[in-house]
DNA sequence: AGTGAAATTGTACTGGC
DNA sequence: GCCAGTACAATTTCACT
């Protein structure tokens, strides 16, 4: 199951440039690489099946759609409300303004990362679907600055 | 710039399926959401040309790869370093087990969200990599449990 | 103007070396 | 792991609502 598969240089030169860019065709990448198109084909499908690669996916900006706001929501649960937290998980991913839901250690419960128009928008979640409901203690808000610097997985050195 | 276009519920329709798995081919998009294949690509095409599709992607799990913890590190920085802050950022996203660095308000001011193989290895980064840097005033660890739930951009009822 | 159907060009993918 | 063939899909063109 989590027999880690061990990667050449080659596939991590193909996991770098397919993080980037999935939607390149199998021979451009097959020609970025130094391989040829059937070889590559085959990296790839292995990477894939051995759930390297778990899944391609769109990558929609909010910001386009006039969500330019990103924040976390750092929620803490009420102790002896600790069984409604599926409830909570549940509603957090119902609301159409979520993007991801953490469940995290340490003194806050989740982490809410969501994308509003505005502050005015942030709060009106915040107040009418989260600080009301019975099993949130409390939320702080970590407005996001400029946009999320994201990075690719990258190969540790051992 | 900020035009953000408007968005009918077949192109919502797109966006959730190309945001599950973009690896679709057009012809079986085109099926899914009732639309003739030309008309389906143009739409494809617009949604790439106005960036509300910003970019194809491939998912690659870090749990395939030996790195089945996540974690997100709360930074805060020496107020008197604040102009260190790029260096700072510069470090994080050379880190490799960094998967995204969001520069944040609130009493902190950057969250790390890392991948790594297991709680010493967390350990090692802070303690060498983070907590010895000079412009680093506190890091507070938050290990991500269980898999991160995801969803996706959808439509606001305005 | 945008949608529906068909033809062409190119690539993805499967055999064999 | 590499080469060549076959089938399929992406993409363009044209007619229509």
């Amino acid at each position: 199951m989590t027999e880690k598969a061990s990667l050449d240089p080659v596939d991590w030169h193909i996991l770098s440039v397919l993080q980037d860019d999935a939607s390149i065709t199998n021979k451009a990448l097959a020609e970025r690489v130094g391989l040829p198109t059937s070889s590559c084909h085959e990296r790839v499908r292995r990477l894939r099946a051995t759930g390297v690669i778990s899944g391609v996916k769109a990558v929609v900006d909010p910001a386009a759609l006039g969500r330019g706001l990103q924040a976390f929501i750092a929620v803490r649960l009420r102790l002896h409300r600790r069984e409604l937290a599926e409830v909570f998980v549940a509603a957090a991913l119902a609301l159409p303004e979520t993007l991801s839901v953490y469940n995290v250690s340490g003194p806050e419960d989740y982490f809410l990362h969501v994308a509003v128009t505005d502050s005015a928008h942030l709060q009106r979640i915040i107040v009418d679907h989260l600080a009301t409901r019975p099993e949130v203690a409390h939320a702080q808000t970590h407005l996001i600055f400029d946009r999320p610097l994201t990075a690719t997985v990258r190969p540790v050195p051992s």
